[in-house]
RNA sequence: GGUCGGGUGGCCGAGUGGCUAGGCAGAGGUCUGCAAAACCUCGUACAGCGGUUCGAAUCCGCUUCCGACCUCCA
């Protein structure tokens, strides 16, 4: 229940999970800038924090989980009088930025729905807090830690270093570092020092996105959202931050010294990054063209995949490794994942239609079945370690098949070891890492149809089997199988399954 | 160049100072009319070179290769 323990980012270590208040979690993480689809390695950051906060509740803890849209504020290029990156899209597009911002969330939504990805609690926009932004920078001005330059506002890294010694904790840099390392490529007159951030920034005639402000008609900087919108809905301080690792620096660094500077605490307890995914060895990234969406990998109209996959196939494949590793995505590892999610689901399955087993005294094997049980939860409160998890779920599986086939040490597991299978199952799988099965195609009533002419199938081919007629009962075989229907005789007659 | 993280059996991926995950593929077997599925068994892997240790893939050093961040990025 409280065994959780978490890798915070801050420390560099795995710490007990402690929330602020008893039983509360607020958990703030970065969304995607929706100026244009989203890709695969996006997926894969939520989906991560997805099992995170399905975790969290299945833990007990009532969670408010606010992930944002940033649909302003993000620039392009190296300067930062570059150009808006959403604004940048409208223009390509001709659309209004509000409709370019629409229709990327969308597909955004749509994608978390596909994937099963549970909405959070609160999903504020940027566009919507411009005043709680403004409010930010004007603390911060009041602070003394950022200073205007014709019309624009830059938080003053040296000063804010200077008062808290803080600046780079998170992303481990040394801001001396910083000076040097930058380039000068940069046309900043306008900065005291390069680390220095716009906060607000004014805007030209050009400029489609612009607000009013004390300091200028103009936009806020990229990093003040989340610092103005997790406090807005979580707090001063609150106990998770998340989001990819490579946000961290900048964006996460001056998110904490936005938070400092304006109110004098740190934001979050606990910092989780999860990691980049790999496509032949290298991190997924739009600049780089080295992306696959999720609609190439379900078609597999790609090149680098063979054939389509599945959303759930895809979900299970990134449960197999642990957040904050990478993990590369390849056509072969994709379809080993196929076939584990296939074995596990279908053992589930049969697992779920136990009805009732004749109480039999605990032995030998119950205990090592309920041990194995409970290793599963451990093996998540530590750090949600979800490839191990799924290792001894993997365990289990023979257990559930050997009782199915009536192996001798199996059969005679009791009433209770079957209903806490039950209960793991269901809960890992589907409440947890938030599969589904998707070969059960729903339970409507075609499928609930389609099974009772397929129990009639499977009877009149049992007769034929009985008749030696092997030629009838090959034809109702071979032809299910070209629709796809899998025939498998066992022991006690034969079942079915969709491919 | 700076900072950080990695290199694990055919592939993907866990992991701990000694009890050597798991999935997929492969081999053999059981079952089966055949096939599939299922079940059982198997490979003794940890980049290289040194060092610490009774013992290291796991700790330290060096070498090498790869990646991330340092500029927008989940």
């Amino acid at each position: 229940m409280s065994g959780l323990k978490v890798y915070n980012s801050l420390t560099k270590k795995k710490e007990k999970f402690t929330p602020l208040q008893k039983g509360l979690v607020g958990m703030y993480v970065c969304g995607p800038t929706v100026y244009s689809d989203v890709h695969l390695g996006n997926i894969r950051t939520f989906i991560s924090f997805d099992v995170i906060y399905r975790y969290l509740k299945y833990s007990g803890y009532k969670v408010r989980y606010v992930r944002n849209i940033t649909d302003v504020g993000h620039l392009v290029g190296d300067l930062d009088t570059g150009e808006d990156k959403i604004a940048e899209r409208a223009k390509l597009e001709n659309l209004e930025p509000m409709e370019v911002v629409q229709k990327y969330a969308n597909g955004f939504h749509e994608m978390m729905s596909i994937f099963n990805v549970s909405p959070p609690s609160i999903e504020p926009r940027a566009t919507g807090h411009i005043i709680e932004q403004i409010e930010m920078v004007q603390k911060i001005l009041d602070n003394k830690l950022a200073y205007v330059k014709n019309g624009s506002v830059y938080f003053d890294t040296i000063k804010f270093n200077k008062k808290y010694k803080s600046y780079g904790q998170l992303s481990g840099r040394v801001i001396e570092e910083l000076f040097s390392e930058t380039r000068e490529l940069k046309n900043q007159n306008e900065k005291k020092n390069p680390a220095d951030f716009a906060i607000w920034m004014k805007a030209d005639e050009r400029h489609l996105m612009k607000w009013n402000s004390p300091w200028s008609v103009g936009f806020p900087g990229w990093h003040l959202e989340c610092s103005a919108m997790s406090t807005k809905y979580l707090g001063e301080k609150f106990d998770i931050h998340g989001g990819g690792n490579d946000l961290k620096f900048p964006h996460h660094e001056n998110e904490v010294a936005q938070n400092m500077g304006a109110c004098g605490c740190t934001p979050a307890q606990y910092w989780l990054h999860s990691n980049m995914l790999l496509m032949n060895g290298k991190k997924m990234s739009k600049s780089d063209g080295n992306t696959i969406t999720a609609e190439q990998l379900f078609s597999g109209e790609s090149e680098h995949v063979s054939k389509g996959y599945s959303p759930m196939v895809i979900r299970f494949f990134l449960m197999q490794a642990h957040y904050r590793s990478t993990i590369d995505l390849s056509d072969e590892a994709l379809s080993a994942a196929e076939k584990g999610y296939r074995k596990v689901i279908e053992a589930n399955r049969f697992l779920q239609s136990i009805k009732a087993v004749t109480e039999t005294t605990i032995n030998e094997i119950d205990t090592k079945v309920n041990q194995t049980i409970a290793s599963v939860y451990d093996e998540l409160d530590d750090d949600f370690n979800t490839p191990k998890a799924l290792a001894r779920i993997f365990e289990l599986v023979p257990v559930i098949n050997s009782f199915k086939d009536g192996k001798e040490e199996f059969k005679n597991l009791s009433q209770s070891t079957i209903a806490n299978l039950q209960k793991c199952f269901s809960e890992v799988l589907f409440d947890i890492f938030g599969l589904q099965d998707e070969y059960e195609s729903g339970s409507n009533n075609l499928s609930a149809s389609l099974d009772g002419v397929m129990q009639l199938v499977l009877e009149l081919r049992q007769q034929a089997r009985a008749n030696k007629d092997w030629a009838t009962s090959d034809k109702i075989r071979d032809t299910l199988a070209k629709e796809n229907i899998v025939i498998k005789d066992g022991k006690d007659g034969s079942s079915w399954s969709l491919n």
